[in-house]
DNA sequence: ATTATCTATAGATCTATAGATAATGC
DNA sequence: ATTATCTATAGATCTATAGATAATGC
């Protein structure tokens, strides 16, 4: 049942999809090679014409997903039409509800530390860049002062869906998630007023 | 081999101390029953004259360490020398780079959110309780206001902990570690002064 | 006599591979 | 002829249990 290397090409983008959705909502060690494959829409041996191991489709998953999700945010601070990081705050948690979908540190930050170094490696470079590009949208004497106020921000809405994913009262969630959201809120009001 | 019931109960800490310290190492699925046992000084097929499941003593153990932590976390404010929060804050990102030990968010936030919902249940009344209880070293008009900027710091600590974690890059860990600690500091400065 | 612990193993699950199959592309 | 995919399975690992063992405590 050979395919052409089109088609081939497009398995492997619907096995990295796939990757990318279940790995969010269930962790790297919550999904099976097998339902992956059948997620995508394939049989379970082919996975190893594709990648050489779970651990390889683990990194180059994360590769695309950070890459893409970086520049789907550069995109909304671009393109919003009041304050970028208020817009940036309500985008980022508004998706944090949906299963699969979402930021990849709040929902696998932990699965994170526990990868080989080598994979890990690969983060620091798109990471760092995301902060320089958002750094522009707040404000700050130097440069050295708008990275780390992106920073802050940054790891603020992380902890916040961190927090907001580990209770099951729903009330309780809103709230710690409303707070560093109206938190990012004032403090761009007071910097640019 | 039947032992008193006083060695057995510390049996039973001991395999409580030793599940918190390797699951926030490895993760609830990266450490299997019989490893646990051994990591105790026990056997196998013991553990289960103790819990019922894995998945129950999952739940004790987040249980106890959440009220650990946070009873810790509260006397290091109380008897801090300097600033309360400042005082928090580096001892909480002081233990992040100890594998085992440190905060249960950042080394096991995403296995959280895949628990059971009524092992998560448990979660609300300890996290608000601590919120509440750190409040009074925030400053705001309400208490309202210092609840908030009490669930900001820790959401902010939380996040430099799970981004710290997921680069390999020392020296990029430590300057996202030290743009929470910074800010935190500055407004605590600016809130005193 | 009761029961906490031990040894041994059943049953389930998961990664990775081996060998067969059938469509592509020279 | 080449090769992407499929079926089937080997080998490893993990949870939970069954039955034996031996020390406690009435």
């Amino acid at each position: 049942m050979r395919v052409s290397k089109e088609v081939m090409a497009d398995h492997r983008t619907q096995i990295l999809d796939a990757a990318a959705q279940l790995f969010r909502a269930r962790g790297f060690e919550g999904v099976s090679v097998a339902e992956l494959m059948k997620q995508a829409g394939l049989t379970h041996g082919g996975f190893y014409g594709h990648f050489s191991s779970k651990e390889d489709l683990i990194a180059r998953a994360l590769e695309r997903l950070l890459l893409q999700s970086t520049k789907k945010w550069e995109n909304v601070m671009e393109q919003a039409d009041g304050d970028p990081i208020v817009a940036f705050a309500k985008s980022y948690l508004g998706m944090a509800h949906r299963s699969g979908e979402g930021c990849l540190f709040p929902t696998l930050g932990a699965d994170l530390a526990r990868l080989p170094a080598d994979t890990r490696v690969n983060f620091a470079k798109p990471l760092s860049s995301f902060f320089e590009s958002i750094a522009k949208f707040f404000r700050g004497k130097s440069h050295k002062d708008r990275r780390q106020a992106s920073i802050v921000a940054f790891a603020s809405l992380i902890g916040a869906v961190v927090l907001a994913q580990a209770v099951e009262d729903k009330s309780f969630s809103n709230e710690m998630l409303e707070a560093v959201s109206a938190s990012l809120a004032k403090q761009q009001r007071l910097s640019t007023g």
